[in-house]
DNA sequence: AATAGATAGTATAGTATTAAACTATTATGT
DNA sequence: ACATAATAGTTTAATACTATACTATCTATT
């Protein structure tokens, strides 16, 4: 019988992890909407990556930002096109592309990053670091218990 | 200095989010698989609100398990054609349809719910009612705090 | 009664995700 | 040296998501 609650309550947590995703991406996506640009948050999390390492292979972005690598080739074919990154062979190992920002995915982030970082921050307003860890460890440790 | 700490951490969240997410998805289709059964971990959802209660209408269960209504256009139209559930006018309301179970579709339930309520006890194994409780009441905050 | 506002569901176009299979390349084991 | 296993990225097909606009219908206001 609580084995049957906590598994509703993981269903609940669930649900609610979810429609924080929504929200994140929606507030986001309101503020390009605004501007103007051409892109959307999905590639703004690949740029995010890039912004903090730049010139890393495509399993390392995917890795960084919990994505399936069938689907870097996806956005990095977008961005691409966007002008925003660069593919280039990389010569150590012929398997990987080392993906470099060029000089207008470069400029996005003084614009794009203080966005995201005001999100971040406002979602985080009265919680406690302390909270907001201890949850971070209890995903974790749910997402452990089902590998 | 402390907030952009606590917003690095937000970012960190967000993260073990969407893997948790896509782990879920993947332990559920898995079985799916193994079964050779014609249905998704999306379409799963559905069905599992509709086990729930059914016979309501496709708002509810977008609000129930977090979906846009036009994302519910599209699951219903493969759970129709997989003749799981039927849409039916809403006497009462000719904006609604009422979605029903077929047999089929609660037939499925003896089968598919235990998986679901397995993976969700597997998931919170270890963890104490008041920690899941308290982890998604932070995630719920969160999301509010970027409404 | 008429009008304005809100709502449910669909259509559209584009974006994104996923599993599986594949090719080329690298790493490992014998 | 050779064979096998593992890895990075791409392809493919199907699934799913999203914002926007639309139509039909209902609700609220005057």
């Amino acid at each position: 019988m609580a084995n049957k609650s906590k598994a509703l309550l993981a269903l609940e947590l669930g649900r609610a992890v979810i429609e924080m995703r929504s929200r994140s991406r929606q507030f986001i996506q309101a503020r390009i909407k605004e501007n103007q640009l051409n892109i959307t948050y999905e590639m703004l999390e690949v740029l995010m990556c890039l912004w903090e390492k730049d010139g890393i292979n495509q399993q390392e972005i995917a890795d960084n930002i919990i994505k399936e690598k069938a689907s870097m080739t996806y956005l990095l074919d977008n961005l691409v096109k966007r002008n925003l990154v660069n593919r280039m062979p990389d010569g150590n190992d012929r398997r990987n592309n080392l993906i470099h920002l060029t000089t207008q995915g470069k400029d996005l982030q003084e614009k794009l990053l203080p966005w995201a970082m005001e999100m971040y921050t406002a979602a985080s307003k009265d919680l406690t670091l302390e909270d907001i860890i201890a949850s971070t460890q209890l995903i974790k440790q749910l997402t452990k218990n089902i590998q």
